[in-house]
Formats: structure tokens, C-alpha cells, sequence
DNA sequence: TTTT
DNA sequence: TTTT
């Protein structure tokens, strides 16, 4: 269908270290587990209440699978931007099951550690720094720039590599 | 958990009417199937290959369960923002089931009708004119209005009803 | 216009602490400076570039404005969500001026303390702490709850306050 | 800054046809005019009100930009996806001048044709038909497809081009 | 003016 | 399973 849009935008935390798989060719393919929380003051008893959901996140996309297997840690909070997808799957019943992710597809999605460090459980890894990536970091060209071009004029300069 | 960010934009169709089912309070909840798709060249055979994903919509939020049921129809085009959910629930057998749904809640969420009009299936309804709905119109106040406002001047006029 | 959307999507960082103006009506209005960057490796020089932004935020969303003031401090990373809006003023010489800020309107918009704490510049207020608001916390009602809801049943609690 | 999030989304109607420069390179950089509205009732006078906003769009993205020079009109319903950037000026009396634009970069943002074609102006080019694109629409690679791995084996196929 |  |  053209003219259609399919976006999940989350801010949540890792509930366990990312899960990574590799594919034949050898990238990594990232399997995170994410929560976002809500709370609120329940209208009748006047208590506060608390709902956490839980995201399955798959990171196919073959930068951010990197970064996140080498930078992420359970407990790290993570800006993540990727596509809901459903896929259907038997159990060893042969039963049908459904499982609906968030997918960061090759050359699609974002992905910002939040923390200033994620060393908080004190990992042997030395890393940890935060890093900011996302999917186009390296892909060439790709600038806008110039601060500074004047008004009728047209004049930016492109010569730099990705400028955000 | 405090900063955390749980949404879902879509533009896509709906792939039947509304289902529209009632509260004991009387309100509406809305139901939507909503297609998103996506179509890109495949690498080995150069063919052309669609794929779509079906989203399960669950319209809470009052007013725009109202609109949802007086103006959209099937294959209607919508924009519509929400929050990722996951509810279990056990099939005839006793089974463990999940599903994934976009909710927009009570006073949360937005919902866009994308279409110039929604007649397209010749409905006898006069309706399926272009509407355009949020979450918020009608909970009163709220303005900026203000084009003005001068320099270092403070002064936006807030006398209106919801601007946007 | 029927059928339109204007959304903002930020995360970044506090140039300055808020800086809060009183509406006649005693409702604060809250002013912030944020910045984002990015950096990218420059293609011909290969040294290291980096391009931040300033944004202009005007929270008139009474709740948000009270959270901004009361916890945001200069340095705090935040999640917002914003209208675009343009507003022309004259400058002392009665030139005219044009300034594009981030609007969260009265009901609208969204505003996440994504720091752990704030204290960072040790603050003398005891503030600081994390805290998560949204615009719609505390406009009553508002629920989907219902972790359970059966197969075809259809049965989700619709007794508390705001779900999320 | 690790980090950070500048995202702008559009939903809105080109208020004149696309303005295409061409780099010294020949790539093209298209200059949209886009129009959101919104409409709200006034408090006081129960009279219907609107504000429209204007935004400028720039399209540094190649591919977007060819399409964008092809396919949009005046009166084009679009879906935009880009970052904030405000650049500094002179005017021809060497005052400073600011615009804030929304920027489409080389690898980055989104644009996706609303209509379902575009003739609306009975433009004399046959032109106009539905078009959906995103930046990563022929940068190779990606896919994740199947629709059926099982339980818990690993095994999709990774062999055809972006998926979507 | 922030942040890394 | 996270986070506050």
C-alpha cells in the first residue's frame, strides 16, 4: 500500500542483557527485551497504581545489532524507533502462536543510549561509554551544514559525511 | 517507571468497518483493523515483493471512539497514534493466548481521518466526510493563538477554546 | 485543515534552567532551551564533527509547566513531544522577526525527566528527583487495564484513573 | 550529545509545488511549502476558529527529492518525517534573519504521498499516481520476512532487498 | 547555553 | 526481566 507509515517510538529500560544471535553471514542479529511504565492514582481507592509492559525488540539492522550487543546492558535505558511486525510460529504442539515485535530492520530504525554510562552493574566489559548511534552513521554522503547561507542564495555546503 | 515513552504512529487502512462494541457506561469501544504495507525490490529475482501488516486498534478514548464509529469505514485511510499492548487471554482449550494491541486511552492518543472523503464503498450513510479529531478537543481551555507577540514583550492572547 | 498532523519528537539537554513567566491568571508558562546534537565523521578530513541545535520550548500545558519548573534544571535530559509554531513579532527598530518554537499546549503534549536524578549541579532545592509526568495525568478518568480479558469476552476494567 | 532526538513528523498539504535547485552535483534539493491546520471552537463566542501553520521543507535526501520533484503537486496531501534545523542569515540590509526548516538529509527522514493520486489540480503531467517512498528504499540489503520461523529456532530468510 |  |  503505498502512503503508509508504521512506527514504534519507546523509551524504557533493558529488563536483560541484549540476547544476540549470529546469521550465517556472521552479523549479529539483537534480540532486546524492553519496559516502558506508566503510573497513576487509582480514582476510587486513591492509591497509586503501576503498569509495566513489555516490548520484544529485534534488532536486524546491522550497526545498531553492534552497538547494541557491545554497549547495552540490562537496566540501560534506550530511545529505540522501529516497525511493529507479527509473525506466526508453531509451539512443539504444533499450536499456532503469534509474537508481535518491534523490528530494526537494514538501514531503517534508531537507537540512542539514554544513560551517561551504563556501567551500573558494574560490568567487567570495560565499555559502557555512551554512545549515540543510529542507522546511518557510516552509510557515505550526506550533509546539510552550513550555519550559513544567505537569503536568495543557495549555497550549502555538502562535502562532509552524515551530518545528523 | 518514571521516563519511559510507549508510542505507536500508523497510517495505514482499514481493512473492514469499525467494531463497535459498548461499555455498561454506554460508551462506545472501537475496534479497527488496520493494514500498513510496504513493497520493495527483491535482490535475487529483481521482483517487485509487497508485504502487510495487520494492527489490531483499540479505541478507548471517548471522542475519538464517537468519530471512529459515525465516520470511518472500511478501507478508510487514518492516521492514528497510540500505546503498545499486550494482553493474555486463554482460547476455548484453556490455552495461553497473547495479543498485541495499539490502544488509544481515555485522553490519550489521536486519531486522523486521511481520506478527502470515506464514500468510496458507496456507503448509503451521507457521512465519511473529512473529519479531522483529537484526543483533546472539547476538554476545554488551552490556546497560543498569539501570532504577535512582540519582542521581548510577553502577551499571547488566551481567551480561546483548544487551538490545535 | 482536516486531517493533519504537527509533532515534534525530542531528547535532549537544558542549556539553561527553565525560565518561568506567570500567566495573569497565576498559570505558569515555562520557557526551555534544548539542545541536540549529533556527530559524524567528517568524509574527507576523517576528523570528528559535531553539529548541536537549540530549540525553542514553550510549555503552556499547566501541569507540564508546574513539572518543568519544579524539577528541570540546567544540563537535565528530557523527552518531549511538541507542536511547531511560528509567531511574527518587530524587534526595537520595528523590524519584523519571526521565531519557530515547540509548543505544548494545554492538553497536549509530553514532557519525560529521562535523568535518574537532577542534582547534578547540586541544586540547593531538594528537588530533583525522577519524575515522569504526562499531560493527561490527573484529567480524571481513563483506563484499559484488564491484563485478562477473555478470548471473545469482552470484559477489561474500567474503574481507575488514568492507565497510562 | 550521545544521546539525542530531533524528529519532526507532518501530516499536512503542499501549499505550492515543489521549489527544485539543483547542487553543482545535479542532485536535486526540493523546497516544500507544507500547510497543518487545526480547528477548535472558541470558548467565549462558540464561533469555529482555525490556525494554520507553514512549514518549510528541505530535501537534501536524493532519492526523496527526485521524488518529490516527480510526483508532488500543490494541494498534495504528504507524510513527512525530518529534522529540525534553524540556519542564520542576511538579508539584503545585513540584518540577521533565522528560518527554521524541517530537513529531509541524505540517508535520513521520510516522505510518503497521502493522495491517492495527486490531479487534483488537473495538472497537465500524467503524473501523479501513488507513491510510497522512504530514504532507504534501494540502498540494498535488509529484509526480515518470514512470516513463519518457528518456536525456537532461529531461521528467517535474509535474502531479498528492504522490506519495507 | 546543554550533553558526550 | 527493567526502572522510579
Amino acid at each position: 500500500m503505498a502512503g503508509s507509515v508504521n512506527k514504534v517510538i519507546l523509551v524504557g529500560n533493558l529488563g536483560a542483557d541484549p540476547d544476540v544471535k549470529r546469521m550465517s553471514s556472521g552479523d549479529p542479529v539483537v534480540n532486546l527485551s524492553v519496559a516502558t511504565s506508566e503510573s497513576w492514582r487509582d480514582k476510587a481507592s486513591g492509591e497509586r497504581r503501576e503498569r509495566t509492559e513489555w516490548h520484544r525488540v529485534v534488532i536486524f539492522n546491522d550497526q545498531l545489532a553492534k552497538v547494541a550487543e557491545q554497549y547495552l546492558k540490562k537496566g540501560a535505558k534506550v530511545y529505540l524507533e522501529g516497525a511493529l511486525q507479527t509473525r506466526k510460529w508453531q509451539d512443539q504442539n504444533g499450536q499456532d502462536k503469534y509474537t508481535t515485535e518491534i523490528v530494526l530492520q537494514r538501514y531503517r530504525g534508531e537507537l540512542q543510549m539514554l544513560d551517561g554510562r551504563n556501567d551500573r552493574e558494574g560490568g567487567y566489559q570495560g565499555g559502557g561509554q555512551q554512545r549515540s548511534v543510529s542507522n546511518d552513521s557510516g552509510y557515505g554522503g550526506g550533509n546539510q551544514g552550513g550555519q550559513s547561507s544567505g537569503g536568495g542564495d543557495f549555497s550549502r555546503d555538502m562535502d562532509d559525511e552524515i551530518p545528523f
